[in-house]
DNA sequence: TTAAAAATTCAACAACCATTGAAATTTAGA
DNA sequence: TCTAAATTTCAATGGTTGTTGAATTTTTAA
């Protein structure tokens, strides 16, 4: 390659996170092997071991490459949607919204790399061995923001039902990214698991009416 | 053993059953080995291959074992909710119940078996390699049954807008089933993950108000 | 240009994997 | 009791797994 053409190296580090994270979202963890990995990224099977120290390392690394790029993303819509909001703070609309609009400007919709992501997210939240702990490390701290924030708009609330009421959101959500099809099937094609858009716009007004009836209307 | 004694032979077929079951429920299907189940059921490594098949047969076999119960005490929940209401048919509510109330009587709350069965489903839903294929094969049948009562109680609905709120239920319904242990950790233990009583009684009135804002209300 | 550092490859290790055919044992039925 | 079938064990197969130390190449920086 000449020097200064401006075409920018990719290093083989990042290829290899690519590769695994394209695996790992179809596969599952277990289900991929560091020769899998090699061999996609048409690299030698020892480099993978050399950059990450070994297989739990490679999957970490490709958890918390693009969980820090995500919370930062969620932390500004919740504070814009904060700002714009008067003094009584944003509607449980609004912070509903804040927390589940920065996924389609990540490029969920068309970056492939973070469609992958979300599905390995996906995969880690239902898992009992992973879920609780890699959930809570890489994602949790920018939850609490989210829950203490929810807690100004229902003053009312019951912590146990808020956190209920999350846990849901947390579930549809996580399952809305998986991208298994199952919807497609079952609705003959009626509705689409790669429809985002949609999925967006249906999620927002669900998740806040569970909300306020639980924790709002509460008998 | 004395003959008649009225102990009822347990059979190694169900052993091996009953321990791939908590094994997959932990460690997830790539992650369990026929050598980990022939272990745990102290039985010869080649015991599961000859009732089985193969592991993927072990696999299917253990899916399918309660997925027929449920479906039973499921429709037998539906009829009896449906017997019950008016002419107009059942409510959203009674609709949504019918659906979760079965399982806490499948012993969800004490049955280990019902736990980790539970668990492997909440897996398996948002696996993009199993999810869609599987789920619908074993539990679709039946939830098509529900939706088309929900398309009675909710005249006006869009189907596409139907089958994502369904979807949304089945994303808080897996993971809740999933007992990950995050709601203890980001509650600070004022949630709990083995309280299926205190999820149940919170999921229907928050998926119900869901329902109705997404499929009556609608601008 | 040169030397140190980083990246990459090579080769091999021991451990574990699922599957299977044949032999041995247990069970069921006549 | 006797026999056939079902169950269980034994032993081995060929393949795949993650990891690692040493050798080689490439990059960096002085």
């Amino acid at each position: 390659m000449a020097k200064g053409s401006g075409v920018k190296k990719v290093r083989r580090k990042d290829i290899i996170l690519d590769v695994a994270e394209v695996l790992i979202a179809k596969h599952s963890f277990d289900g991929v092997s560091m020769r899998m990995v090699a061999e996609g990224a048409k690299v030698d099977l020892a480099l993978a071991s050399y950059h990450f120290g070994n297989k739990q390392g490679l999957f970490d690394a490709v958890l918390l490459r693009r969980a820090e790029v995500l919370n930062q993303s969620r932390h500004a819509a919740l504070a814009a949607c904060k700002e714009k909001a008067g003094d009584d703070g944003p509607s449980v609309e609004a912070i509903i919204d804040a927390f589940l609009h920065p996924l389609l400007g990540c490029g969920l919709q068309d970056d492939p790399g973070w469609v992958h992501y979300f599905e390995i997210v996906a995969q880690v939240n239902s898992s009992p061995e992973w879920g609780g702990q890699l959930m809570n490390k890489y994602f949790d701290p920018l939850v609490s923001e989210f829950i203490l924030e929810l807690k100004v708009a229902l003053p009312n609330a019951e912590p146990a039902d808020l956190y209920w009421c999350y846990h849901f959101l947390s579930g549809a959500l996580t399952l809305t990214l998986a991208h298994t099809g199952r919807i497609d099937q079952l609705s003959s094609g009626v509705a689409k698991s790669e429809d985002m858009q949609g999925a967006y716009e249906r999620m927002v007004p669900f998740i806040t009416a569970g909300f306020i009836k639980l924790c709002e209307d509460r008998d």
